[in-house]
DNA sequence: TACCTAGGAA
DNA sequence: CCCCATCCTAGGTA
């Protein structure tokens, strides 16, 4: 020990202080001499007596080294405490920050620097705290007990648009916070607020204007070269829009609106009452009072009179570049459609059913949503299987128009066509559908269109019953566009979308507002801020969704496997730690385990070739891209109701576009790079679980990943949005019992050989992955075969030993190859390499929609 | 007309 | 990091 190496320096230790390198506070520590304090800092002195700081740490290192015996009589003056704080933690120690005397029952910190909120997740009143947090900040993490939020421009924006006021934002926060919200905060905050709700986007007569009661603010907006070049001059404009004015003035002294589906009665005190007897209300008034009070319906009151509006029109295609420039000039623009008092457009006779309950969560985002008795643009995030699609649906039956859904696949939208029939009690007349397929209308005159991004989006030529529906899409004003999984359309999609349907009120709904590009921000202005955002933490802890266990499977590669991915490049390397025999061995594992606790399992790959070297392998069926519709109905069929199917392989097919039954565990064995969205969208899988309230009940997540290999760095990406929601990742270095499971696969050297070989084979010759390159595995020894898989009934079963053979018999050899290879180059275009592959597969997948189509 | 195939898009 | 999966259309064929 180095400290024994220091031990006489300690008797002195009043004088000096550990120097901590790389914040290795375990590690050794090194004395260096204290000589006086460079800036005597006056703040050590407003610490506050209250302050309680977990020295042990330290102070247990250092006592160690002590070897007189008396640890706990080293006593280190606040003063020395300080210093040595400050010295850890430099610009980032705050303790010169005032505790308030009852700080203990606050639950927030704010830091001066960054406008950072750090939240006491196991505070009483955590719970409102959250709820006035998300309705303000961006929430950064939310792990079990301390939970970090941001105060950022846009989140202010959100924040003023759900209706709340600057002052009130303020007087909240100081009242949470254990220290006095610092000014730097509060001059962000008024900063930030003041321009804000000054602007308006309203859409009347079919074209757009800018529209505010501050003249002056129309000036500053039209300074800009981008918002004056999208201007539209018109004449009598000012008269044009008084005639129409229904989107301002005040709302008219109406009852309160009513969302369907939800209580009638005043704003939920009940919920809010819970934790608010621990506060210190300073005032008199408990903090849930304040809450309802701020983040409550506001009414509205300082909203001009309407001869005093002013607007502008501007150019249907340039709306998102005025919106943006907007943000940019920190004057963003308000959307809100005041449908009950559009008498323009038809109004559509839809409801709830009455049977229709939805989950106070639902409700509080809806609240977020028409807080004024208005329809807001923006946002909702909930997580999968929280009921994303009832949400929409109560907000379509709210503002009761024309409404426009859009999905991204062909399947989303048939399941959007039956959830709306099921919950509401919309006609079959009244809901169209509008795919490659079916180019429905609705009858009459105002009515439900439900489609695909790409159908809407497509810049290319159109069929003539396409471009027809397009005409009568684009000539409407829709009251409402619904924007389902915002999150993975591409960002100019949606702005062609967007440009062209004209629609008063969007919504997004999402369940992972993150991508791994920068495209994300652009949501904020195309659509609107984030109205709400549910935490999953929370919705789990209630019994909405179920709990989840994670983990982590670490599979230590075998020296054979380790030395070929080290020698291989970057592209072979996946192979080859996807098919790792000691993944294989934790997945067959971990499949018996669970399937014998009655569990129903998925597993996800990627990668084809291992998705089905691993299903075949392990007697289990599969479904990937060229699986057609009918194999996969048996499929599923099967997973879900026959008690011998309970395991099934899914490549991304499986991510969207898939009405999964119920799973309860889940197993990735090989997945996309670092992408956060994909984890959680296959952790939403298993959310649903109807077994959720079990006593006790938990579903399970396991990552596989090879150890030393580039997948941990990933799948320490791919964690960190579950993390940041609250979920632990556990890892498991061994699964006890796995070695002895009988039938174990690849158990011996040679096996493992075996496999590497036949995965180098598929490697060298990519152009039969993806196909059977190992014969007679002996696969598929139970009840169900897949033998059909991808192939026409008419087909023999010879078709794919021919593929096979041909692929045994000389066909791979590496001249031929080369050959193929030059020739190609030789033709026309110099066909890639994996042309083959594509060949293959494409041949594949048109077999199986062939299937798909006669079946259907 | 109904089906299949190829090809582009993002 | 780029492959997988999806969607949509046009044009050929029975």
């Amino acid at each position: 020990m180095s400290s024994k190496r220091h031990g006489e320096d300690l008797p002195a230790f009043a004088h000096k202080r550990p120097k901590l390198v790389n914040d290795q506070v375990e590690g050794d520590v090194e004395y260096v001499d204290v000589e006086d304090p460079p800036s005597p800092p006056p703040a050590s002195q407003l610490v506050p007596k209250a302050a309680t700081i977990k020295f042990s740490a330290l102070t247990r290192k250092l006592a160690k080294g002590k070897n007189d015996g008396e640890p706990s009589s080293v006593i280190i003056h606040r003063k020395q405490q300080d210093r040595l704080i400050s010295h850890i933690f430099k610009e980032s120690d705050f303790s010169w920050l005032h505790l308030k005397p009852d700080h203990s029952a606050r639950p927030i910190w704010i830091s001066p620097e960054d406008g950072h909120i750090i939240l006491e997740a196991f505070s009483p009143i955590a719970e409102q705290a959250q709820d006035f947090l998300v309705a303000i900040s961006e929430p950064v993490s939310r792990p079990a007990f301390i939970h970090e939020y941001k105060l950022t421009s846009y989140s202010l924006y959100a924040a003023v648009s759900v209706g709340l006021q600057t002052e009130d934002i303020i007087e909240v926060l100081n009242r949470m916070s254990k220290v006095p919200v610092p000014e730097s905060i509060t001059d962000f905050i008024r900063e930030r607020t003041l321009s804000y709700g000054k602007v308006k986007l309203v859409l009347k007569h079919n074209k757009y204007y800018v529209e505010s009661s501050h003249p002056e603010t129309l000036q500053i907006l039209l300074k800009d070269d981008v918002i004056r070049s999208a201007r539209v001059h018109t004449q009598a404009v000012d008269n044009s829009i008084k005639a129409a004015t229904f989107t301002t003035g005040k709302v008219p002294a109406k009852g309160p609106l009513l969302v369907p589906g939800t209580k009638p009665s005043d704003k939920k005190k009940p919920d809010t009452a819970g934790g608010a007897s621990s506060t210190p209300g300073a005032n008199g008034t408990t903090d849930a009072d304040l809450f309802t009070s701020v983040v409550g319906v506001d009414t509205d009151e300082v909203e001009e009179d309407d001869d005093q509006v002013h607007a502008f029109q501007i150019d249907d295609g340039k709306i998102d570049d005025v919106k943006k420039r907007c943000v940019i000039l920190e004057y963003p623009m308000l959307e809100e459609y005041d449908f009950r008092n559009d008498t323009v457009n038809a109004n559509l006779d839809i409801d709830l059913k009455p049977a229709t309950v939805i989950r106070p969560y639902q409700e509080t985002s809806l609240s977020k949503m028409f807080g004024n008795g208005r329809a807001r643009s923006g946002i909702i995030v909930l997580p999968c299987g929280a009921g994303k699609t009832l949400v929409g649906i109560t907000a379509a039956c709210t503002i009761k128009k024309s409404c426009l859904v859009l999905c991204t696949s062909s399947v989303s939208v048939m399941q959007w066509r039956q959830q709306f029939m099921q919950w509401s009690n919309v006609t079959d007349r009244q809901v169209a559908v509008f795919t490659a397929d079916q180019k429905e209308k609705f009858a009459g005159e105002s009515g439900i269109v439900i489609s695909t991004y790409s159908m809407v989006a497509n810049t290319t030529n159109r069929s003539h019953e396409a471009k027809k529906m397009m005409d009568f899409l684009t000539s409407r004003e829709w009251g409402f566009i619904l924007l389902d999984e915002v999150h993975v359309v591409p960002a100019n999609m949606f702005r062609r979308v967007v440009t062209t349907i004209k629609a008063h009120s969007k919504l997004g709904l999402t369940a992972t507002l993150v991508r791994e590009d920068d495209k994300i921000e652009d949501l904020n202005y195309m659509i609107g801020p984030k109205l709400y955002e549910a935490n999953w933490m929370d919705l789990a802890a209630k019994g909405h969704i179920a709990n989840v266990q994670c983990a982590e499977v670490w599979c230590p590669m075998t020296p054979e496997f380790y030395r070929e991915y080290l020698r291989e490049q970057s592209r072979k390397r996946m192979l080859l730690y996807c098919m790792n025999p000691k993944k294989f061995q934790a997945c067959q594992f971990l499949i018996k385990y669970h399937e014998e606790r009655g569990d129903k399992i998925i597993v996800f790959s990627d990668n084809v070739y291992a998705l089905e070297a691993y299903a075949k392998k392990l007697g289990k069926l599969f479904i990937h891209g060229g699986t057609g519709q009918v194999e996969r109905m048996r499929i599923l069929q099967l997973f879900q109701h026959h008690p011998e199917v309970s395991t099934i392989f899914l490549s991304k097919v499986g991510d969207t576009s898939i009405d999964l039954p119920e799973a309860t565990c889940l197993i990735q064995i090989s997945s996309h790079f670092g992408s956060r969205r994909q984890e959680a969208q296959r952790l939403g899988r298993i959310l649903r679980a109807k077994r959720r309230n079990d006593e006790g009940f938990n579903a399970f997540f396991y990552s596989l990943v090879s150890k030393d290999t580039q997948e941990m760095f990933y799948s320490t990406k791919r964690q960190q949005f579950l993390i940041d929601q609250g979920y632990a990742f556990k890892v498991i270095t061994h699964l006890d019992g796995m070695e002895n499971m009988p039938e174990l696969v690849y158990k011996t050297r040679d096996e493992q050989i075996e496999l590497l070989s036949s995965v180098l084979l598929a490697n060298e010759h990519e152009a039969d992955l993806g196909t059977d390159v190992r014969g007679g595995e002996g696969d598929l020894a139970g009840t169900v075969t897949s033998k059909s898989f991808g192939f026409p009934t008419k087909t023999p079963g010879a078709q794919r030993t021919t593929g096979s053979l041909a692929a045994l018999s000389g066909g791979q050899h590496m001249s031929y190859i080369e050959q193929n290879k030059s020739a190609n180059k030789k033709l026309a275009r110099a066909p890639p390499q994996r042309h083959q592959a594509f060949l293959k597969r494409d041949k594949e997948r048109a077999a199986a929609k062939k299937e798909a189509r006669t079946g259907n």
